[in-house]
DNA sequence: GAAACGTGGCC
DNA sequence: TGGCCAAGTTT
């Protein structure tokens, strides 16, 4: 890493706003959700909606895995007014696989929000966007921001990242929050906020990122304490992470002679809430050996089937899976799902992997190819 | 302020 | 392999 000395002092900050749009200007990358900083001077906005949904999903959510969950949701509602009109069972469908549901749920709530209090039309001002559910601190900037070109300081991870460095703020997230808020409004250039949040976020996810980033190529690293004096690496500051407990559990995969699998729905809060799921035990903190079959729903020839592992946020699953053939009508709560509806169910990424472990290929989408397996 | 809340990719 | 991290919000 360069290490220069105190003639190199930083450009005027107040430049270094400018010296991002310039280089968003050329280095921008194309987001199926994004207005091109081209169109935005012509004149053009963003959708809102669009702007809202993309955000929506972003949140801890990487762009790729982001991309055909957005191309979905945009081509089945094309508008606020149609996603809230849509079941909710129908969005939690749609979401699954995508993580953190709660932002499903809040998603139709905030549509129909929005549309009884707004008339269909997302506000501008950040305090309304803040009333709006699953809208914090973030997202109401980004989109009175993006969407509206008002000039509020937008600050994600990715700020966060590039502001600490600039600055060399020491001070430990989350308590730097107010430091860096106040240095990224210092910065803003007034006639374009919208494109400056983007150019802000862009530069914290292809040069400024978490390990090695590519200070050569920076725009503002003649800007950059943490670059001119330190190791950029260093920042942000953040306090260490909490070790994760281990947690044990078991999950009942009933299969009808048709295929159909027996599935319920879980509570619509907490972990999970609100999808579905092969009934399972509890897994509380439990670490005194393997979940038995005491844990079943019914009596029924269970069979051992393989041990599933998940790493949650904030804990380490270890799913031991049974198998059996049930022929029965479904239990109170519970319903069998077909080999044609299987795919479309609200399945979380570990409730799949326990149905593979049980029935291998049954939670993949049928293709032409393949012949479908009937017993 | 701290904990709850998913998933997949990267090194 | 396992820890870190990604356009955070809610309680």
């Amino acid at each position: 890493m360069a290490k220069l000395n105190h003639k190199d002092a930083p450009a005027d900050p107040r430049g270094t706003g400018e010296r991002l749009l310039a280089w968003y200007d050329r280095h921008h990358r194309s987001l199926p959700w994004r207005m091109p900083p081209a169109r935005i001077a012509a004149g053009d906005r963003p959708d809102p909606y669009r702007v809202w949904l993309s955000e929506i999903m972003l949140q801890q959510t990487t762009v790729q895995a982001v991309k055909p969950y957005f191309e979905t949701f945009t081509s089945r509602w094309p508008s606020v007014r149609a996603l809230a009109g849509a079941p909710g069972d129908d969005i939690m469908k749609a979401w699954a696989g995508l993580g953190y549901y709660s932002r499903a749920r809040n998603l139709k709530k905030c549509a129909e929000a929005v549309v009884e209090r707004f008339g269909g039309e997302f506000p501008s001002d950040f305090g309304l966007l803040k009333s709006l559910p699953g809208i914090g601190d973030y997202t109401a900037a980004a989109i009175s921001a993006i969407a509206y070109n008002r000039p509020v300081a937008v600050v994600d991870g990715n700020v966060e990242r590039v502001a600490t460095r600039l600055r060399t703020i020491a001070t430990p997230l989350p308590a730097a929050k107010p430091q860096i808020r106040a240095f990224v409004q210092s910065i803003l250039p007034a006639a374009r906020p919208g494109d400056f949040a983007q150019a802000t976020m862009d530069l914290g996810a292809t040069i400024c990122t978490p390990k090695r980033p590519a200070c050569a190529l920076c725009p503002v690293n003649g800007d950059c304490l943490a670059f001119l004096g330190d190791d950029p690496e260093r920042f942000p500051f953040k306090a260490p992470k909490a070790e994760k407990p281990k947690r044990l559990g078991a999950a009942f995969v009933a299969q009808r002679r048709d295929g159909a699998i027996l599935l319920r729905k879980r509570p619509e809060t907490g972990l999970l809430g609100g999808m579905s799921e092969p009934p399972t035990s509890g897994w509380t903190a439990r670490q005194d050996g393997e979940p038995g079959l005491d844990a079943a729903p019914f009596p029924a020839d269970w069979q051992p089937a393989g041990v599933v592992g998940h790493v949650f946020t904030h804990f380490e699953l270890r799913l031991s899976v049974y198998r059996a053939r049930v022929d029965r009508a479904a239990p109170e709560g519970c319903w069998w799902s077909t080999a044609a509806d299987i795919h479309s169910e609200a399945l979380p990424t570990v409730m799949k992997k326990a149905i593979e472990a049980a029935i291998p290929g049954a939670t993949l989408k049928p293709t032409p190819n393949r012949q479908q397996r009937r017993n």
